[in-house]
DNA sequence: CTCGAACGCGCG
DNA sequence: GTACGAGCGTTCGAG
């Protein structure tokens, strides 16, 4: 690799063949680092010059207390092109009004309670009645300190949540070392336009930032953990529309590709380095720790301070200040990798934007639903639970504990030591029988076809030879029912014929079916009803997901709860999708890119089969079961043509037939022979063989580089892509050949968010400023959710709304990733009254004209 | 009593 | 030995 080559015209002041100077920044490893640099960059090995930041000068640090000066600072932002910003927020009224009461009342019953206890232990003549009395107080007093910590708890971290905070300071930087901070609803000293309510200020300090800078395409607007900062906007209909930056995003995606090694974790790189360890790190400086701040001026919340006193609003100034810094010495480091500037300016970082728009509007839900079928639910986990503990004291007189899994200790001890039933697999690491639903499967496929091992499966298939009756299988020469001329496979089918079935089939068979609904519905209550709810927002009365997009392919993330794994209702026997309902006059709609990662590998492969295809609107599953079977694609069975689907799909993660074997025995109910299911990957090999070319020829990139890549030029590590541990080898050579098609994937929904979102802001601020003809308004058409090749929108009920914006969404997904890309790309578009119960757009349009009339 | 590893299951 | 990516609840043993 040339350096020119990987290092070309980028804006250093270094140049970059030289020897880096020793440094103390992120990465550098000085000495060693000059000795090395005049070997060739290994794979994976980016020479970066980490330069210098620039010393740090007298601070401007001011306070805004009117408006006009707001305005003139924010027009000095348009002249630098800089606006790096920062809130500050407090709990709102509402929830100061919610939390404070209620802890309160919870702090009297806590001190009446400890006034009884201490009366009731002070009493020398104690009665039984006295004992009990006192242990029920005890037992109270524990259960109300409980509830008062966890509102409290709630309370404190409400600064962070839209929905029961507001802003209470704004800070400013237009330029390093200078800083405005504008208080805005302080309970102390003074705050900015005093004439008016604080609402109103408010109000009027966001709009003139909405006037002049978050619709001010060129200035570029910059904040770290943009997210944070979004969805305070939306709380207030704003949203930070054209050029935007998140330094946090900057120094985790650098460090992640050429230092690694400073991070504190690869798969969470961004834990320890918030702004201020990574102010510590980069400029050596020191920044005001806000729990320390609060704490020694005996507050609680941030407006509880004085921010119009030097000492007050050195704290926001610095915020914003050292995040405009950072910008421009990260940009330095981003120039440096191939694609970094243009793939995070245009994709990673507005990107931010579109977490923060979903995270502030999150999922309807609801409670009504919810706990009928949560009832529901606990009394069909408790019948499983029963019958096991029925089925297995029945069979040995054993008394065992099914816990909420049926797979607590004492059911294995019963399982295998008392019935004997086969042990399956076994755990690795701990050598534990594994009781997984594969292992359940083949459990009871041995139990009713007698067999001792699932290695003699295959006998099952075998015809029984002429006079099997006379045979005995395991005879030797010369003993009687000897056989020489069956073959091996025959005496293993005969073997199975002649055994009797295990003491212990029926009650077996029954309890396999027990464990794995009980384990179902657990997995459904704990992970999906009680562990979504206890998630609801009390003031919105909707669950607000998380989302990252720290992962290795650059796929969203989500977290507190996930709310990427909802069962779908075909997996789900309480309808758990269907909780997630809008109030009347609301509708969801759903847009989903159509075998989207397969239409990438077509791309990626430049295969001509799947070209022609997706080109001709073919049907590629029907196509591989073609290619399977030999038959033509219009003889296809619906069973020929899921095999074939599970084989396509499997193609994109470097596909083994072991692999498949799983999938079609967990997923799809069918047992399938190894030779089958080789049978099948081979298929869609030859049918499409570029897959397996540009598979290979993934590998071969990724061993140069060390990197796998994507669409829009993420960079994804491989470090044991030339490792000699074969097992990491292996692993990685099918990252390098899936990361380019899933990680494609994912910037591409990244760009087409980013589009959805600019389009809401725009028509939003449009809106404002009295245009009567815009579609896409905060409040009647809002993202909510993305999974993957899906997004989801709450809309007004309303036919024509829908579909005008549907269309529009439908375009921005539908448009060509790059110029020429060779196949179309297809989003299929979907209206629900819930999650659970979606119809076609156009379907649903019809119905609700058929209704209007 | 807390914490983390292992396991198992939900999603694309 | 047996596929890509992700989060979370339960169980169990270590400290």
């Amino acid at each position: 690799m040339k350096l020119g080559g990987l290092f070309g015209n980028v804006g250093v002041k270094a140049p970059l063949a030289r020897a880096p100077k020793p440094t103390t920044q992120p990465g550098g490893t000085s000495h060693l680092e000059a000795v090395l640099s005049t070997a060739p960059p290994k794979p994976g090995e980016f020479r970066i010059d980490w330069g210098k930041p620039a010393p740090q000068a007298v601070k401007d640090y001011e306070v805004i207390l009117t408006l006009e000066e707001l305005e003139q600072y924010l027009k000095r932002c348009q002249e630098t092109g800089f606006a790096s910003f920062d809130w500050e927020t407090a709990p709102s009224e509402e929830a100061r009004a919610y939390y404070v009461p209620r802890i309160n009342m919870l702090t009297s019953r806590i001190e009446e309670l400890e006034a009884g206890i201490l009366q009731l232990e002070g009493k020398s003549d104690a009665t039984v009645t006295d004992k009990g009395v006192l242990k029920s107080l005890k037992a109270e007093l524990s259960v109300k300190k409980g509830e008062r910590k966890e509102l409290e708890e709630t309370f404190s971290k409400t600064p962070f949540d839209p929905h029961q905070a507001d802003i209470c300071t704004v800070s400013i930087s237009a330029k390093a070392h200078e800083s405005r901070v504008v208080p805005i609803s302080h309970k102390v000293g003074k705050n900015i336009a005093p004439e008016l309510s604080r609402d109103e200020a408010r109000e009027a300090v966001l709009d003139l930032m909405d006037r002049y800078v978050f619709t001010h395409e060129p200035t570029l607007k910059i904040a770290v953990n943009l997210a944070f900062e979004t969805k305070f906007a939306a709380r207030y209909k704003r949203y930070i529309l054209g050029r935007v930056a998140d330094p946090l995003m900057m120094w985790v995606r650098s460090m992640q590709i050429a230092a690694p090694g400073r991070l504190n974790s690869l798969s969470k790189p961004h834990t320890g380095w918030g702004l201020k360890t990574a102010t510590k790190k980069t400029f050596g400086v020191t920044m005001q720790d806000f729990s320390q701040l609060l704490q020694k001026k005996g507050v609680q919340f941030f407006d509880e301070i004085d921010a119009s006193t030097k000492e007050g609003f050195i704290y926001s100034a610095e915020d914003a200040d050292y995040g405009l810094q950072h910008y421009h010495y990260w940009k330095t480091i981003i120039e440096q990798i191939p694609g970094y500037d243009k793939w995070l300016h245009d994709i990673e970082m507005p990107f931010m934007r579109v977490i923060g728009i979903m995270e502030f509007w999150g999922m309807p839900w609801n409670t009504d639903t919810a706990n009928a079928r949560y009832e529901e639910a606990l009394q069909a986990q408790e019948n499983a639970s029963e019958e096991i503990k029925r089925i297995i004291f029945e069979a040995t007189g054993e008394e065992v504990a099914p816990g909420k899994t049926g797979k607590t200790g004492s059911v294995k001890l019963a399982l295998f030591n008392k019935m004997k039933l086969p042990i399956l697999k076994i755990s690795d690491k701990t050598g534990n029988a594994s009781l997984d639903e594969e292992a359940l499967i083949d459990m009871r496929f041995m139990l009713e076809n007698k067999l001792e091992s699932i290695d003699e499966e295959k006998y099952l298939a075998i015809p029984l030879p002429e006079g099997w009756e006379d045979i005995e299988p395991d005879a030797n020469y010369g003993e009687p029912g000897f056989n020489g001329d069956i073959t091996k496979q025959e005496r293993g089918a005969i073997r199975i014929k002649k055994r009797e079935f295990h003491p212990f089939k029926d009650a077996g068979i029954a309890l396999i079916e027990q464990m794995m609904k009980i384990q179902k519905y657990t997995t459904l209550i704990s992970s999906h009803i009680v562990g979504r709810q206890k998630y609801l927002n009390p003031f919105t009365d909707r669950i607000h997901a998380g989302y990252s997009s720290f992962t290795d392919t650059g796929r969203l993330n989500s977290f507190k709860p996930n709310g990427q794994n909802v069962p779908r209702p075909d997996n789900d026997d309480f309808k758990i999708r269907s909780f997630f309902a809008p109030k009347p006059g609301k509708i969801l709609f759903f847009i989903d890119f159509s075998g989207f990662e397969l239409r990438l590998i077509a791309w990626k492969s430049n295969d001509e089969v799947m070209i022609e295809l997706f080109n001709t609107n073919g049907d590629m599953h029907r196509r591989t079961a073609s290619a399977l079977t030999g038959k033509p694609e219009s003889d296809i069975t619906k069973i020929e043509r899921t095999n074939a689907k599970a084989g396509n799909f499997g193609i994109a993660y470097g596909g083994t037939e072991y692999a498949l074997q799983k999938t079609f025995k967990t997923d799809y109910g069918v047992r399938k022979t190894l030779d089958e299911c080789a049978a099948i990957v081979n298929a869609v090999k030859t049918a499409y063989p570029r897959i397996p070319q540009m598979q290979r020829q993934a590998i071969l990139d990724a061993r140069e580089n060390g990197y796998a890549e994507t669409i829009y030029g993420y960079k994804r590590l491989l470090r044991d892509i030339n490792g000699t541990n074969s097992k990491l080898r292996g692993s990685d050579e099918r990252r390098a050949g899936n990361t380019p098609i899933q990680g494609s994937a994912a910037d591409i929904m990244k760009d087409c968010q980013n589009k959805v979102y600019d389009r809401i802001g725009e028509d939003t601020f449009k809106q404002r400023q009295g245009e009567t003809d815009v579609l896409f308004t905060h409040g009647s058409i809002d993202m909510i959710a993305q999974i993957h090749d899906e997004m989801i929108f709450e809309m007004d009920d309303d036919p024509a709304l829908v579909e005008k914006a549907g269309a529009w969404i439908k375009a921005v997904m539908e448009r060509p990733p790059l110029p020429d890309f060779p196949v179309p790309v297809i989003a299929e578009a979907s209206v629900g009254k819930d999650w659970g119960t979606k119809m076609d757009l156009e379907e649903w349009v019809n119905a609700q004209e058929e209704v209007a009339r």
